[in-house]
DNA sequence: ATCACTTACGGGTGACGTAAAAATC
DNA sequence: GATTTTTACGTCACCCGTAAGTGAT
């Protein structure tokens, strides 16, 4: 059989059209992809090279065969590119969700589970968690409504409540509870990729200017230096107790700032999951 | 990239299942596939093996790599084959006729043309002869018909007139000519492939039974040793002068016992062929 | 002289075999 | 004990680089 060196020479000489020219691009010496083109005929049987005295070039059999050589180093390499990239998803769990909060709060949990795994996440619309939870993009992910296909296995995963988080000196740092209407029209600095609280907030508030933040930390910063008001939830008001230093967090009481959240997985892997998903049950 | 090597070794194990079974068939020692098998994995920088203590097994990874290997593995048999017979293709020079004389004619001369390359020859039908034509099967055909489509090159060739041959005692030895008529019902002995004039000798004489013989050599031989009759034509007469020994040959005098032929080649190939083709023309 | 290729020679990597150890059946 | 795998070690093949030679531009 053939060494894929010798293809990878071959190919480099039918590209550069000299064996001098080739053998820089390959990083060696002329006389090396010589003597490959020597082994290659030889192996085969077969000239592919018509040689004058001072020139060298393919035959019709040799360009048949740098043909063939191009496709089958594209093979090879797509082998090298798809195996590692298996293997990789075999050593992640990609978890999408909708919403942040839900998923800093089960990423330490899923950490623990599978210390060994790398964990990867991505905020994203209900219809691409979806899509890619039956496409294998996802293994878990946190969506805003139960799901009810079969090929899936969705269970309630926790409730999250929206709050204002205003510094001391705002006029509804006193409140006991705000409503969205009261708020609308006013200047927000936010976190970035809120998912469908960014689609409540839109709706409930129109009028409101919201500066994303793409850095999470950047907002909690920015917050405490400016007075913007911002938003907090009572999952993130655990997670991230930094942030609620001078600052009061009033719960919003209209009905869309309490939002429910489902933890769905493929059937195929409940079981995988299942130490997980008992353990998230009973939280 | 990957050498062919490990591949093969790769895909050796997973065909038989042991580092050890896959060794006897590739005939290396086991350590050599152990070691391939370490060396593919740290240079995908993927696990593709489970290491049971005494046992060992392709992991997913490893499986998909093995169809991999499969595939590659293929590609480059493949490629052998098709350089091997397309460098054949152009090493040699295919001729199809319809007929054994004209060829046995026109052999002598393409050899001293062409003294560096292979001749092959088949006698076949003439749908199979423009078929082939078309399809580079063969770069010469001779034909019974003048080809009229604008891809070839055709020119009339030579004219063969069908005899009787029988020996001395034979009825018919002293007729100045014979039809197929006076010949039916009669047994012959003949060379198998005829081409047409099989087609000839059946149409005309229906009743005959024609004993085919596949070696040429041996239809002299017979003819000699037995009292059949068999055929001549003026070509092979003037090519196989051994057979006319104690024998007569009476020309048929039916029209059909006079054939023409034509020699065709594509278009692309007339400049190649036009040496041969010139010196046919003054023959 | 420069360029392009081939041949000749020497060196080092690495593929392989043998031997031995460990572990399982 | 037989089988299977891995590790260790020595050997040899072979791939590569350097140097020299040939021929063409």
């Amino acid at each position: 059989m053939i060494e894929t060196y010798l293809l990878e020479h071959l190919l480099a000489f039918h590209k550069f059209g000299t064996l001098s020219a080739a053998a820089e691009q390959l990083h060696l010496a002329q006389p090396s992809v010589s003597r490959s083109m020597q082994k290659l005929e030889s192996e085969l049987g077969v000239t592919l090279l018509i040689r004058s005295k001072n020139r060298v070039e393919l035959n019709e059999s040799g360009k048949l065969a740098a043909e063939y050589a191009k496709r089958i180093l594209e093979k090879e390499e797509e082998m090298i590119r798809h195996i590692r990239a298996f293997d990789r998803a075999n050593r992640t769990i990609m978890v999408g969700s909708c919403a942040p909060g839900p998923l800093m709060f089960l990423f330490p949990k899923i950490t623990s589970f599978f210390s060994e795994m790398t964990i990867s996440s991505d905020i994203v619309e209900e219809e691409v968690l979806l899509q890619g939870l039956k496409r294998d993009d996802y293994q878990l992910i946190i969506a805003p409504k139960h799901l009810e296909s079969e090929e899936f296995y969705c269970q309630k995963y926790l409730r999250e409540h929206l709050y204002l988080s205003v510094n001391n000196f705002h006029p509804a740092a006193t409140y006991k509870s705000i409503t969205f209407a009261e708020m609308d029209g006013q200047n927000f600095i936010m976190y970035a990729k809120v998912g469908i609280w960014e689609d409540i907030l839109r709706e409930k508030m129109p009028h409101a200017k919201l500066y994303k933040q793409a850095d999470l930390d950047a907002v909690g910063e920015i917050a405490s230096a400016s007075d913007l008001p911002s938003f907090s939830t009572n999952i993130t008001q655990q997670l991230l107790p930094s942030r609620v230093m001078n600052r009061v967090n009033i719960p919003f009481s209209d009905e869309e700032a309490h939002a429910d959240f489902y933890i769905a997985c493929k059937q195929s892997d409940k079981k995988r999951f299942s130490a997980l998903l008992n353990l998230l049950k009973q939280a």
